[in-house]
DNA sequence: GTTTTTTGTGTACACTTGAGCACATGTTAT
DNA sequence: ATAACATGTGCTCAAGTGTACACAAAAAAC
């Protein structure tokens, strides 16, 4: 006896399943048809409308799912307790295994965050910024870089974020056997992360402020030039 | 009396132009059809095949047109003859206003580098590469950062150019009137190349390789753990 | 044990899709 | 002037699309 919560779950799930398999063999998730995902999960494509109202419902379902796998993978990252010497690449590390273990997703996120409708990019980015600011509230935790205000703590974690996420695709789209490609997609990702941490233990806000404010003077004396 | 050639050439524009319009208006290039792109361009959908075998063909004509673009904003950027003193600034709002003033070849080029075909992405990532191996050129040539290796410019070059592409799609997001959002972006975008930049110039290539070689024994000591 | 609710099926419809064919119309070459 | 060619049109077709409706089966509620 199956319980109907219990199958309904289970055809849900078989649905964003479909769907993830579908991208993950090189479908866009925006081209993939209703008809394609329900056949995909063994099911008759009107059945497809007991779970979502239409495919961007099932879209955003999965960008609850890849939060969802954001938020486990820093708890995780967090039990493990990285040693101080080697945090950063081991944190590069620790992605890379996590994006090699999740391909699927991770490139539905790749697409979404770009070409995904307008809610969904939103969502992604979401998704993203509260990654970013989670590690920005482990560093202020752990008391690195106490002397970044807080405004460029949030700076620095977003280029950090991204510069580690800049390189899914680079991994996704690598060919099965290679390692040694991937060795190298790691070794720059690591030297990329560590180079920012370099320029963050010098960051200066105080001279930063006077910059900005040249720059501004030189934005307004050269627009009347170029126009 | 219009000439053969120059028809051609003009319903071929017309079919990339329509193509980049439908891009623009929120829909994405794979979930396009030859049909309506053929429509949009105010052609029958048979005139198609005389242009182009298919709609990868035509995206990867428009990735041409891209590099194309791409190449024009540099050889700009130069003549321009940047200070020394507002050089990143400089450069991150010339950026900028190209993607406003070219918004959907920006958009195409955002969401095929993710999301296209596998030969799309290539050439969208082979374009990237060439802008930041240029960069990285004539840093060089202007004497800029001596210090670092070959590899490592490659390294910061990649860094620097995947940081400013990083916010076209936010600044492509924006709801038209908000000039103050520009402007955080725009100025959150030059704090993370200065950062980068910053960094780089107290890059040391040796110590780096130390940390290389540590990185390595403890990847080698945990493995085991984990496993 | 009967009724109600819920999940999945089958059939149907109007519509769009990519592709093939013969043909029109105008440009170029002879 | 006439033939060759190239660009664009009209029509057709099978296949795939989203969605609506009535219905089956089985679990849940009574």
């Amino acid at each position: 006896m199956v319980s109907q919560v219990d199958r309904k779950l289970r055809t849900r799930k078989a649905l964003m399943d479909s769907a993830l398999a579908l991208v993950a063999e090189g479908s866009h998730y925006s081209s993939l048809s209703l008809r394609e995902v329900a056949k995909r999960a063994g099911v008759v494509p009107n059945a497809f409308y007991r779970h979502f109202k239409d495919l961007d419902e099932l879209g955003l379902a999965l960008a609850d799912e890849f939060g969802l796998l954001l938020r486990q993978i820093m708890r995780q990252a967090r039990l493990q307790g990285l040693a101080a010497d080697s945090m950063i690449s081991d944190s590069v590390n620790f992605y890379m295994e996590h994006v090699q273990k999740e391909p699927a997703l991770f490139r539905f996120m790749a697409q979404s965050i770009t070409g995904g409708s307008p809610a969904m990019r939103e969502a992604m980015r979401n998704e993203l910024g509260h990654f970013a600011n989670e590690m920005v509230m482990d560093l202020s935790r752990l008391g690195i870089l106490p002397h970044i205000s807080g405004i460029d703590m949030d700076m620095l974690g977003h280029l950090a974020i991204q510069t580690v996420f800049g390189m899914t695709t680079e991994v996704l789209d690598l060919p099965e056997n290679s390692a040694n490609m991937i060795e190298v997609i790691r070794e720059r990702c690591t030297k990329q992360v560590r180079l920012i941490f370099l320029g963050a233990s010098d960051w200066d806000a105080k001279s930063e402020k006077q910059k900005k404010q040249e720059d501004k003077a030189n934005r307004k004396k050269k627009k009347p030039k170029s126009e």
